[in-house]
DNA sequence: GCAAAGCGATAACCTGTGTTACGCAATCAG
DNA sequence: CTGATTGCGTAACACAGGTTATCGCTTTGC
């Protein structure tokens, strides 16, 4: 079976058809999980190495003060953390935001992989890389802008993400989440979070659609964000 | 010769001889940079994968109205860019803050060395793991809290870095840096960071001695740190 | 089916931080 | 040696966003 692991890392053109075998023999174990359930806990240190299969989970760390922060989410074929390769606990945790099933593979048979296929590592390297692009782009704007721009910048990477998981789709998001997890992604308080997808709801950017939220103009809303000078 | 590149692929502990020697035979060509001059510049696809033997460098990205957010420092042993490996264009420019020497091997050598050590592709998935860890240790003082924890933040995590790269000092930071660098770091205004900093200098944490930063009280300093719940 | 809890909207008020502006000292260019 | 530039300190003022509180609607638990 080809699972979506594979096919991510595929995605990203580095593997051959042998690495892949290699990946596909390791007979992955599945696991559920409820929404709202945590698929990995803050200073965890499993001994499997585990990847969303479907569903969406998200990466969350709980502070002393009751505070949290939401980093971003995990989509189907993504690591649910990278750090378990190489042995370091968990820095925050991963909870699921609607029903997931997740893929486990022990993190010795991965590695062995890894050892005879270097065409994976590179793979997994390609993936970490790209994660700390996102991680930048979000302490981009946490550093330099705004409310109306930090929760467009959330909604736009939301909708690019799925686009790119999910290419068929109608902009309604794979999802359902409240006002407080995007104020512990934008930094912002709850109650100023609801002002604000008020304006971008008046400006036909988004909308709710039952309690799902749907993107009504992803490149408007990209517009909105902060760009990077080229 | 044993460069600063293995000396940190090392300290992760995956390493072997074979892999050290590997690595060693590549035989990098040595770079010069002036303070303040770029090593590598943001939308650069380079030829090669460069890390710092000497000197300090930081991560920082302009966008277009000017502003500039700055991410972290580069560390003698670090890679100033591991997306080189992975083919895509940088994200952000890499600007010396002292002299600054490093060490360039061609991206193919480097990605040779990999595929036959697979011990080495693990080191630089370890560094690529670490830096998002790092990254998300920011997100969360951009999110969560105020002007006096974000510097006392940056202070205290480039103490630690620094106590890692050069474990006899005395406190006194690698590198010169004035309050821009700070406010582009912490996501604050040049004039609220001079507030901040004449209060850490009052509470005797930190201080300016010449024109450089003296760390006076490290662990005071990162308890001022907001600390994720264990 | 009802009480309780959770979530979103909105209002009033407060405060941390941004903005603008100016003065001073140190460094730099010529 | 001197004027120009750069970086730091400080003050006055403005405002974005935080905080607290209340209300209504929806969902959940029993």
């Amino acid at each position: 079976m080809q699972h979506r692991l594979t096919q991510r890392l595929i995605n990203n053109q580095v593997l051959e058809d042998e690495d892949r075998l290699a990946l596909e023999r390791l007979d992955p174990k599945a696991r559920y999980f409820a929404a709202r359930e945590a698929v990995m806990a803050h200073g965890a240190r499993p001994g499997g190495v585990q990847w969303v299969e479907q569903g969406w989970a998200f990466r969350r760390r709980r502070l002393e003060n009751g505070v949290s922060v939401v980093f971003n989410f995990v989509l189907p074929g993504e690591l649910i953390d990278p750090a378990v390769l190489t042995g370091v606990p968990s820095d925050h945790d991963v909870v699921a935001l609607n029903e997931v099933r997740t893929l486990e593979v022990p993190v010795a048979g991965l590695r062995a992989v890894m050892s005879r296929h270097p065409r994976v590592s590179e793979a997994l390297l390609h993936g970490a890389v790209q994660d700390g692009a996102r991680l930048r782009d979000q302490i981009t704007h946490l550093g330099r802008s705004g409310a109306l721009k930090r929760v467009a910048f959330f909604f736009a990477s939301l909708a690019e993400r799925q686009a790119t998981a999910d290419p068929d789709g109608s902009g309604a998001l794979g999802a359902i989440f409240g006002h407080d997890i995007i104020a512990d992604a934008t930094g912002l308080s709850r109650v100023h979070v609801s002002r604000t997808l008020k304006q971008l709801r008046a400006m036909g950017l988004i909308d709710l659609d039952g309690r799902r939220w749907r993107i009504l103009d992803a490149a408007r809303l990209r517009e909105l964000t902060l760009n990077a000078t080229v």
